[in-house]
DNA sequence: CGCCTGTCTTAACCTGGATTAAGTTTTCCG
DNA sequence: CGGAAAACTTAATCCAGGTTAAGACAGGCG
C-alpha cells in the first residue's frame, strides 16, 4: 500500500519513476486515532491532507455548538480547509478522524515546490478541485431542491459505502437535519404502517 | 475591453504576446439577451462561459417549478455545469442571463488544445477552481448552520455589488427562502417595531 | 466483567419558513 | 404614452423539521 498515492496520481497523469520519488519525499505521514484533530477554528491550515485508510470529515460547529458536515473523506481522497489553505489565515472549519486513520500530507510551500518541479502536478490537482467544484454544485442542487427524505435517499446513492460505515448522527450533520429527526425518519421509511 | 480576459488570466499567471493571441483565437464571442439560455437541463455543457459584460446565474428547477440558484456569475466570472463540462453527459442545470450579457465561450476540446499548447493555463484554471471550492465550502457553513436571516446578512457581506444589481427573486432563490418570505424578512428588519 | 459515556429512539410540543391568495407597484415594450 | 406582465407586499393558515426530555441500548475501556 505504500505505493496508494502514486497510483491514484497516475490514475489522472503520467510520472516518473523520479518523479513519484520526489512526491514521495514531500509527503509526510501520521497516524491519527479517532476524535483526534487535524484541524481546528483559528488556526491555519498549513497543509493538504490525503486519506490513505480510514476516514476523517470537514465540519464547522455553530454558535449554538452544533455541528454541520461540510465533506467527508474516506480513502483515497484529499480534504482541507481550502479557504484557509489558499490564503493562509486562520479558519473556521475543523478536521478530525471519525475512526483511527492513516494521513499523508504535504504543507503548501512543499506542494508549491513539487508544482515547480513537476507541473504535471498543476493538471493532477486541477482535475481534483474541478471535480470537486462539480460534486459541490450538485450537492447544493440536492441541499437547495430536496426535502430531507430526498437528501437522505440522494445521500444513499451517491455514496453507499458510506452509508454503512458512519454513525447515523454524522449522517445527520451532513444532510442538515437533527440526529432526532433522522431516526425518526429512518423509522417512518422502515414501518410505513 | 478587448483585453479584459488577458488582464484576468494575468493576475494568476504570466502569457507570452503570442500565448495571448493563442487564447483569444479560441475564443467564440456572443451577446446574449437577458432571460436566454446558455444552457438548459438535458444538454451537455459543451463548453466554459466567461462574463464579459452583465450577469449570469447556474439554477437548477425542481419538480414543483421553483428554481434555485446555485451561483451568480457577474463580469469577470467563469461559469459551467462543471459535472456536464467535465463527464460530457446531460446535465440538469440551467445558465440564463439576468441581464443583457457578453460571453466569451471555449469548447471543450479548445480548452483541451489550449492546455496542450499553454500548458500554463492548467495552473491558471487549477487556482479558478481552488478558489471555487474555497467558496463552495463556505456558502455550505453559510446554508447549513446559519437560519435565513444570518445568510442573508452573510450574502449581503460577501457580495454587496450584488444585492444592489439583483431583483429580490433571485436573491431569495439563491440564499434558500420563498420571494413571500425574503420581503417579509426585510420589512422586519427595516420597521423593528 | 461491569460501568459509563456515547448513540439511538420515542414522543409531546414548538416555530421558522412555506403556501395560498389578494392586492399594489414597477417595468418594460409596443 | 398605455396596458400587460413582472416584481414586490401583506396576511392568514399550515407543516416540516426543531426542541426538549426521557429512556433504551450499545460498546469501549479500565
Amino acid at each position: 500500500m505504500e505505493d496508494f498515492l502514486l497510483e491514484h496520481i497516475r490514475r489522472h497523469i503520467t510520472l516518473t519513476e523520479e518523479e513519484g520519488k520526489t512526491v514521495l519525499a514531500a509527503m509526510r505521514r501520521r497516524k491519527l486515532k479517532k476524535k483526534h484533530f487535524l484541524l481546528q477554528e483559528g488556526e491555519v491550515n498549513q497543509s493538504s491532507f490525503f486519506v490513505v485508510s480510514g476516514i476523517l470529515r470537514l465540519y464547522s460547529v455553530d454558535a449554538n455548538g452544533f455541528e454541520h458536515i461540510i465533506q467527508f473523506a474516506a480513502e483515497g481522497w484529499w480534504i482541507s480547509d481550502m479557504q484557509s489553505l489558499l490564503t493562509q489565515t486562520a479558519g473556521n472549519l475543523y478536521i478530525d478522524a471519525i475512526e483511527d486513520s492513516e494521513i499523508w500530507q504535504v504543507s503548501k510551500p512543499d506542494i508549491d515546490l513539487l508544482y515547480q518541479k513537476i507541473p504535471a502536478l498543476e493538471r493532477y490537482f486541477r482535475l481534483l478541485a474541478e471535480n470537486a467544484v462539480a460534486a459541490y454544485q450538485q450537492r447544493f442542487v440536492s441541499s437547495l431542491s430536496q426535502n430531507a427524505k430526498d437528501r437522505y435517499a440522494s445521500f444513499c446513492r451517491l455514496y453507499p459505502g458510506l452509508i454503512l460505515q458512519l454513525p447515523q448522527k454524522h449522517i445527520a450533520a451532513y444532510i442538515g437535519v437533527t440526529p432526532e429527526f433522522l431516526s425518526k425518519m429512518l423509522n417512518q421509511l422502515n414501518n410505513p404502517s
